[in-house]
DNA sequence: ATGACGTTCAAAGAACGA
């Protein structure tokens, strides 16, 4: 199975470009982030023609979150336990629920797509909102994977964290002063892959970033960020075959600011490589 | 340079993004 995240930055600006890669790319499910829109306003008829089914969770054109699969779609979720939720000028336990994330079984895989808060400055009350986000979901993951230990799970999607110095490369993001690059986000990323998932791209595509600004010739000059992941608890990463970075979908016309990134799985091997097959 | 780019909607600027 080839499993794919992209942060489409609006699916109604670029279905086209998504499904042609789609389809080029041979490719089975992939997890969309800020599609921008509701579930009736989504380009459902472009991925139908090409064979994918989806799961949409939109509420308002902002963020956005949806799964394609042509290989099944069961089970769907779209917020984990204990999600926090904002609203700008409130404060409270009790606040309206984004449209940040949206499970799906695909092909026996529980797969997430999620779009991580931005945080927007370290003194604003959505970084806050940043942080508490992640360690709801950490506690997630170390839930599901521990319940679950033979099912595949993963994460995937735009974290808005570059969790090592290396992931970034836009000399505006300032080590440690700015969101994305801050102790504290990194610890909670930290704390997420060490909860039952791993990195799985990184293994095998050690270097290159994933999102580059629209503005001042950030993509020419390369001065990007690694923020979008692919997380597996250890039956994904133990079927994981293959991994890349699409770093040509930021060329050419009305491209998305991110890139899509791509995990092949060998479902049949079991992940149990290296212990012999008995038949009979 | 409190910008530059791109997307959205209450449809002109505001909000948001990372």
């Amino acid at each position: 199975m080839r499993i794919a995240t992209w942060n489409v930055n609006s699916i109604r600006a670029r279905s086209g470009r998504v499904v042609d890669w789609l389809v080029r790319e041979d490719v089975d499910v992939l997890a969309m982030q800020e599609i921008k829109c509701k579930p009736e306003q989504f380009p459902i008829e472009a991925f139908e023609a090409a064979g994918y089914e989806l799961a949409i969770h939109g509420l308002n054109q902002w963020n956005g979150v949806a799964i394609a699969s042509r290989v099944g779609l069961d089970d769907v979720e779209t917020e984990f336990p204990g999600m926090p939720g904002f609203q700008k000028g409130h404060e409270g336990p009790d606040l309206p629920r984004e449209a940040r994330a949206i499970a799906a079984t695909v092909d026996g895989v529980r797969a997430w797509s999620l779009y991580v808060p931005n945080g927007r400055s370290l003194a604003d009350p959505h970084y806050v909102y940043k942080l508490d986000w992640l360690a709801a979901l950490t506690e997630h993951t170390r839930a599901e994977t521990a319940a679950h230990p033979e099912r595949p799970f993963t994460l995937m999607g735009d974290f808005n964290i570059a969790p090592f110095d290396e992931d970034n490369g836009d000399p505006a993001v300032i080590e440690g002063a700015t969101t994305h690059v801050s102790p504290a986000e990194r610890t909670a990323f930290a704390e997420l892959t060490g909860a039952g998932v791993t990195d799985v791209v990184r293994p095998l595509v050690p270097e290159g970033y994933t999102y580059w600004d629209y503005k001042q010739l950030k993509f020419p000059r390369n001065e990007g960020l690694r923020i979008d992941f692919v997380l597996g608890s250890d039956a994904f990463a133990d079927v994981v075959t293959s991994a890349s970075i699409h770093r040509n979908e930021r060329k050419g016309d009305a491209p998305s600011d991110h890139v899509p990134v791509l995990v092949e799985l060998d479902l049949d091997s079991g992940g149990d490589d290296d212990v012999p097959m008995i038949f009979g």
